[in-house]
RNA sequence: CGGGGCGUAGCGCAGUCUGGUAGCGCACCUGCUUUGGGAGCAGGAUGUCGGAGGUUCAAAUCCUCUCGCCCCGACCA
């Protein structure tokens, strides 16, 4: 893409409204813009990010053995009165009358939307174990939306919600669901703890949730110091889904880790300078809460013995917006936003410090040609602009590397690689470096 | 929902107390010069001062009502 062509509406200054980096740094770089509080309008750059995030979610999801579906944003009422629940929800949720004076609502989640499917569907254990995510725009009408994309009212949501005859099996989806976690936010290089957690308002009894560290958290947490060091992906990613996964669990559960909820300094088992006390941003959160929903909406199936069993389900979230407010909370530094590679909008960022100089605009077309044909996503900085505004803009959106051409190095047929996150810079012969970024891209998809 | 703050050009702000021609910086447009860390000079365009009502010869400024946004707390992916 070429940047004199591409919608990226920077913004030099700070915007007041925005408060903390990772909202402040999604505006300057023109990822999103607010429409009013805590909705989003996704420019180019932001929704690039967002679909990554996505994909990763959807391929771990699908790794798991969860089947994608698209449930919509508007339900009826009557599904929230079978559960209880419209009148327990309160404010929250956004409550809609169609014009036939039709009560309906934007859904904040979809576990009564869900049962009712699988209610109508599913009538033997032998269709079970069924596990559906979908990733859909939620709605909560929060009473403080705040920190942009990181609490607002409109969110999109990785939901899905797992389906079991017995106790035992809604485990074992418990398990993978706890599994497909830790592969998920690792790979957007994000340590994501598993915390003992509140059940709070969709209830249940067994509730973990994913909380990454970050100055900004939106809450207090406590955990083992051992966290601190430890690479959870690595063993994650050896795990067969079929295998018995409760081994794994109890391991990493076993490492003292709670929010500020489940917390208590009197029962805590840490000796005090083993306990680490942090700010922890929740990106995920997965309940196991077996027939709460099944028994009020009679979701039963034939059991082997033909008697009636009502489903023991879980539900499992991941903030997919939230995300990228997160990613960026963990990932910047004071000139801006240092992306990740397998989340960057963009693998590569190409700026011709000289695009009026014929040799420099010539020599930056044709690398911004080969680099595209060798399947690189790169951002072309082709805008007549000065060198330092140039630097400054690239170093705010965060691409993870840049080549920079330059008349200097031009005439010794070179150009400048300057990797953004340790700001490291070398110089590399001119026509390596198609080659080289093909192969990285190759790695880091 | 309790407490606090703010709405003036795309962004950041001054002007409001003490009513009297709506300003500054950046961004934007034109031209020339410049070009390795947010360039310089010259010229230019941009506003229903959040909205409504009121007071006044005169309202961004005073009064009333209203809408929006932000922060702290309680609550949540």
């Amino acid at each position: 893409m070429r940047l004199s062509q591409y919608f990226l509406p920077l913004l030099r200054e700070n915007p007041a409204e925005a408060q903390i980096v990772s909202h402040r740094l999604m505006l300057r770089a023109g990822m999103i813009r607010q429409s009013s509080a805590g909705i989003y309008s996704w420019l180019p750059l932001g929704l690039r990010v967002l679909k990554r995030v996505e994909q990763i979610v959807r391929e771990e999801q699908d790794r798991s053995g969860a089947q994608e579906i698209l449930m919509p944003t508007i339900q009826p009422a009557e599904l929230w009165r079978e559960s209880g629940r419209y009148e327990d929800y309160g404010k929250e949720m956004l409550r809609i009358t169609d014009r036939h004076d039709r009560e309906m609502l934007y859904g904040p989640t979809n576990e009564e939307l869900i049962t009712a499917i699988v209610r109508d569907a599913i009538k033997s254990y032998r269709d079970l174990p069924k596990n559906l995510y979908h990733i859909q725009w939620k709605f909560r009408d929060e009473v403080r939306p705040r920190f942009g994309v990181m609490r607002g009212r409109e969110f999109l949501m990785k939901d899905n919600y797992s389906f079991d005859l017995d106790p035992q099996g809604a485990k074992h989806s418990y398990n993978k669901m706890f599994v497909a976690y830790l592969r998920t936010f690792a790979r957007m290089g994000l340590k994501a703890i598993p915390m003992r957690a509140d059940t709070g308002p969709i209830g249940g009894d067994l509730s973990h949730e994913f909380q990454i560290l970050a100055e900004t958290g939106e809450s207090e947490v406590f955990c083992d110091r051992l966290w601190l060091a430890t690479d959870i992906l690595a063993e994650a990613e050896e795990l067969n889904y079929d295998s018995d996964l409760e081994p794994f669990f109890r391991h990493w559960t076993s490492l003292y880790a709670a929010t500020d909820e489940m917390h208590r300094p009197e029962t805590c088992p840490l000796p005090p300078d083993q306990l680490v006390s942090a700010r922890g941003i929740e990106v995920g959160h997965i309940f196991y809460f077996g027939t709460k929903y099944s028994v009020p909406m009679g979701a039963v199936v034939a059991g082997a013995g033909g008697e009636e069993v009502p489903l023991e389900m879980g539900s499992y979230g991941i903030g997919v917006s939230r995300l990228v407010g997160a990613l960026i909370e963990a990932n910047h530094d004071d000139a801006g936003i240092i992306w990740p590679e397998t989340v960057a909008p963009f693998r590569l960022g190409l700026i011709n410090l000289r695009p009026s100089d014929k040799a420099c605009r010539n020599a930056a077309d044709e690398l911004y040609a080969k680099l595209r044909g060798a399947g690189v996503e790169v951002l072309y900085d082709d805008r007549e602009e000065s060198p330092g505004a140039k630097f400054a803009a690239m170093d705010l959106i965060g691409l993870p590397d840049q080549l920079i051409l330059g008349p200097r190095g031009l005439a010794a047929g070179t150009i400048e690689w300057k990797r953004r996150r340790t700001g490291a810079r070398h110089e590399l012969p001119l026509e390596t470096a198609v080659a080289k970024f093909a192969a990285t891209q190759r790695e880091a998809r």
